[in-house]
DNA sequence: CCAAGTATTGACCGACCGGTACATACCGAC
DNA sequence: GTCGGTATGTACCGGTCGGTCAATACTTGG
C-alpha cells in the first residue's frame, strides 16, 4: 500500500553529509541543505526528521563510509608500519586535494563538540576510540616484526599520532601549506619507525 | 565637545571575545554579544562596527592576551625545555580546568578558516608562524644547552608540536579524558627531551 | 547657558531561520 | 476502480537573524 520514495535516502544522505562537513553544522541552513539533496522541505523533514537528527544520520554516514572504511583497508597492509604511514600519506594526499578545504567532519566536529547533543558526541568519541585502538593494534604488531620502535608504548603512542592526525586536519582547513602538512606526516612517521 | 562612552571598550570586548570563543563564530547572535557585553545593540554597532569586525577585533585581542603574552611568559624561562615543557603543562591545566570546554580561540577559528575573511585568516597564520618560530627558537637553544634532543631537526619538529598542540586542544574540548591529554602531554615532551 | 557633537536607547527593518500543515500525486492491494 | 496509505510540493508559521535609524541624553568647549 506504501509508495516508494522517488529519491535515494542514502545518495541525498551523501549530498547533506558534504554540505554539512564543508559548511559546518551551524553555518548550513535547511535551504542548504534542500538545494544540496535536491528534494523539497516536505520529503527532508518527512525521510529524516529535523536538522539534528539529519546531522546525525550524516554523521553516521560519515563514520561509516569514510573512517571506519578507511582503517579496515589500511589495516588489511601487511607492514603495520605501512597502515599507520598510508593513514598519513592518505590524510595529506586527501588534504592538497581538497580544494574545499572541508577536512575531516569527525575532526571539524570534535570541535564543536560542547555544541552538539550527546549522541553526536558518543559518534565521535567512538570514533576516536576506534582510531586509537587501531594505532594500538598496528603498533604492537609492528613491533613484533621489528618495523616499530620496540620501545615505545603502544597505548601512550596511540594517543599521541591521534593528536597529530587531529591537528593535521585542522591545520589542512588552510593553515598550513602542502609542506606543512607533508613535513608533519614526516615527523610522525620518523617518530615510531624502527 | 564630545562624550566618553559610558562603557569600557576593552572590557566589553573581552565579553564578547569570550562569547565568541565559547560558542563559535556561527552559534554566537547579535543579542548573546548584547548580553555578555551589557550594552546596546545600537552602541555595539557604533563602537565596533559590524559582527565580523567585532569578531576579528576580538580575536585580536586574544592573540595580544592570551596567545602572545604566554609565549612571552614561556620564552623568559631559563631552560628552553621547560619553555615547551610549560606550553603544553598550560594547556592541560587550562583544559582541565576549563568547564565550558572552551579550548583555544585561536584554534577554533583555525578549523573554520573557509568561513572567514582573509583578515581573519591572516591573524591565524600569524599566530601559527609566532607560535612555530617560539618552537625553534627555544629547540635550537636548548640543544646548544644540551637539554633537547641535538639531532631533531628544528623546523620539522616545531611543526610537529603545532600538529600536537592543536590535537591537544581540540581534543580538550570533550573528546578526550583528562588522562588522555595528560599523556598526550607527556609524549610531546618525551619526543624532544634530551 | 548654549551650541556642537557624540553615545545611548529601543523601536523597527526585511530576510531568513527551522519547522509544520495540508492539499495533491502517486502507488500497491483488493 | 477504488481505497488506504505514504510521498511530494508549497504555502505558511512565529521567531530570530544581522543591521539601521531617529529621537533622546549627555558632556564639554565657548
Amino acid at each position: 500500500m506504501p509508495w516508494e520514495k522517488d529519491f535515494d535516502m542514502d545518495v541525498a544522505l551523501g549530498d547533506a553529509m558534504r554540505t554539512f562537513w564543508a559548511k559546518g553544522y551551524e553555518a548550513t541552513s535547511m535551504s542548504d541543505l534542500t538545494k544540496a539533496m535536491k528534494i523539497n522541505k516536505g520529503s527532508l523533514y518527512n525521510a529524516y526528521g529535523s536538522k539534528k537528527e539529519l546531522f546525525t544520520k550524516a554523521l553516521l554516514k560519515y563514520d561509516r563510509d569514510a573512517h571506519q572504511s578507511t582503517l579496515r583497508k589500511l589495516e588489511a597492509m601487511e607492514d603495520p608500519l605501512d597502515s599507520i604511514k598510508g593513514l598519513f600519506e592518505g590524510i595529506v594526499a586527501e588534504s592538497i586535494a581538497d580544494d574545499q578545504k572541508m577536512g575531516c567532519l569527525l575532526v571539524n566536529t570534535a570541535l564543536e563538540l560542547p555544541g552538539h547533543t550527546a549522541d553526536v558526541a558518543d559518534l565521535v568519541l567512538g570514533a576516536l576510540s576506534d582510531l586509537e585502538a587501531f594505532f594500538v593494534r598496528r603498533i604492537t604488531a609492528g613491533q613484533e616484526k621489528g618495523t616499530i620502535h620496540g620501545s615505545l608504548n603502544p597505548r601512550d603512542t596511540a594517543k599521541s599520532l591521534i593528536a597529530q592526525v587531529v591537528g593535521l586536519r585542522v591545520l589542512a582547513r588552510g593553515a598550513f601549506s602542502h609542506d606543512g602538512l607533508n613535513t608533519i606526516k614526516k615527523q610522525a612517521i620518523a617518530s615510531i619507525a624502527a
